[in-house]
DNA sequence: CGACCCCTTGATTAGCCTCAACAACCGTGG
DNA sequence: CCACGGTTGTTGAGGCTAATCAAGGGGTCG
C-alpha cells in the first residue's frame, strides 16, 4: 500500500521520511482499469498525471490518414502525464494494454513538491530526463535502422525498462502486446513485423510461446539494435540536499 | 548583455528580480564558436549546460553502419545538455550548424535553482516538458508519414520554434543547413529531402533562393506535416508561486 | 585555378507496404 | 457441448516509396 512513485524513486535515491511523506498523499485514489480502457483522450483537458501501479500502458497519436504512432509505453513505476503539463489540452491519448491499476493525483501535488521538496522535485526531473534520452533512442531507431533491428530494439527497451522495478533477473516476459502494437511503436506495419520476429526467431536471438518471448542472446540483440539501456544508472550526484 | 534564458523563459512568465538575479550569473563565460565546431562527442564526460545566446546547433549520434540521426536543432534561447543531467556521460554529440555564441553553466546553478526558486524550476522543468512533446511529434513524423511530410513538418518546426524568440512574423529564413542535415533529422537521405523540397516548391508551399526559405503557403504546409505548434504557448497556471 | 562542398537530376534497386487468404485462438451464446 | 464471430498471427505475391549509384553543375575558399 506505499507508494508506487516513492518505490520507482528508491531505486536512484534513499528517500527522508518527509520525503516519503509528501509522496504517500500522492497515490490516494487508486483506479483499476481492465485492459483496452481509455484514461485520456488526445485533446481532452488534462489536470491530473497518473502513477502506473500495475499492468502496462502506452500513448499514441492516430495521424490524419488514420495511421498510428505509439510515443511509449509505461510501466510499474513510471509517471504518465507529465508531458501534458506544459499543455492544457493532451497532445496523446493514454490507454491501457494490459488490465491494469493506476494511480491519478493533481498538478497541485506536484506544485508542492516543487515548492517544499527540492530534491525530490529534481530527481523526478532528472528521471524524466532519462526519459527523453530514451526517446531520443527510439527516434534513431525508427529513423536510421532496418526493420529488423527496430524490432530486436523495442523488445530490448520493454525488457531493460522492466528490469528496474523487477530488479535482478528477468529474460522471458508475457507481452500483453499485438504485433500490430509493436508495429506502431516502431513504425512498421503487424505483417513486417511478423516477418522480423520470425527471423529473430530462426536466428536464435530470441524464442517464443504464446504471448511470452524470451530474449535467447540479449547481448547480441542489442548489439543488432544499437541499443543502450538508459534506465539501468541515473546520476543524482547534481541533487540539492534533502529539506 | 541580459541573459538568453531569461528572455526565452520571460516569454511564458514575467520574472521577478529575484528570479533575474539567479538567472543573471549563468551566462557569465560566454563561448563564440564557428560552425562545425563541437561542443561536446557522444560519451563524453559532461558536467556543464549551454544556453545558446545566438546561432544554431544540433546533436545527433552516429550509429553502427555510420549513419548519423540529429535529434534535435538547437536556437537561441534553448538550453542544450539537460539530457545528459541523468546519466554522467553524454548520450550524443553536440555541433554548432552555424556560427554561433553559447554560455556554459554548470550543474550546480541548476541545483541552486532547485533549492532557492522553486518556480523557476518549474517552469524549466514545463519548458522541457513542451520539448518532449515536440520530440515525439517528431517521431510520429518519421514512424508514419510520408517523406515529404516529413520535409513540410522539419520546416513547420524550424519555423515556429525561431518565432518563439524572434517574436512576431517570420515567413522568411536563412537556413543554415544542409540538405545532408534535414534528412539525418528527418530520417531520410539528402538526394530524397532534394527532391521533396522541389515537390513542395513546385506546388507553391515554399519558396527558396540560396539558403533562404519562405513559407509561401504555411498553413498547407502544417496540415500535410500534421504539424502542431507545440512552442506558442505553454501553460505555467499550476506553477509554485515566486519566491 | 583547382579542390571541395553542396545541390540537382536520372536510372536502378531494395526494403517495406498492401492486399489477400487462411489458421489458431479466444469468449460468447445457443 | 459445439457453433460462431472476432481478433491476432502467419505466409505469399506484387507494388510503391525511398535508397543507392552515378554524373554533372554552381559556389566558395585557399
Amino acid at each position: 500500500m506505499g507508494s508506487c512513485l516513492a518505490e520507482r524513486l528508491s531505486h536512484y535515491l534513499e528517500l527522508t521520511e518527509n520525503e516519503h511523506a509528501a509522496l504517500d498523499g500522492i497515490e490516494a485514489q487508486q483506479r483499476h482499469c481492465k485492459r483496452g480502457t481509455i484514461l485520456r483522450r488526445e485533446q481532452d483537458r488534462a489536470r491530473e498525471l497518473f502513477v502506473v501501479r500495475s499492468g502496462w500502458l502506452q500513448s499514441h497519436v492516430v495521424l490524419g490518414d488514420g495511421s498510428r504512432q505509439i510515443m511509449r509505453f509505461f510501466f510499474p513505476g513510471d509517471i504518465i502525464g507529465l508531458s501534458s503539463l506544459a499543455l492544457d489540452h493532451s497532445p496523446e491519448t493514454i490507454v491501457t494494454v494490459s488490465d491494469a491499476s493506476v494511480a491519478a493525483f493533481n498538478r497541485e501535488k506536484l506544485c508542492d513538491i516543487f515548492e517544499n521538496h527540492p530534491r525530490l522535485a529534481a530527481l523526478i526531473f532528472t528521471v524524466t530526463m532519462a526519459e527523453r534520452v530514451s526517446i531520443s533512442d527510439r527516434l534513431a531507431s525508427i529513423g536510421r535502422t532496418s526493420a529488423r533491428a527496430r524490432v530486436a530494439s523495442i523488445l530490448c527497451e520493454i525488457f531493460a525498462r522492466n528490469r528496474v522495478m523487477l530488479k535482478g533477473e528477468l529474460s522471458e516476459l508475457q507481452l500483453p502486446l499485438t504485433q500490430e502494437d509493436l508495429g506502431d511503436a516502431t513504425g512498421l506495419t503487424a505483417v513486417h513485423v511478423n516477418r522480423m520476429m520470425r527471423g529473430l526467431m530462426d536466428d536464435g536471438l530470441i524464442a517464443r510461446s504464446g504471448n511470452k518471448v524470451r530474449l535467447v542472446d540479449e547481448k547480441r540483440l542489442a548489439s543488432e539494435a544499437n541499443f543502450i539501456d538508459r534506465y539501468a544508472t541515473i546520476d543524482t550526484s547534481w541533487l540539492p540536499p534533502a529539506r
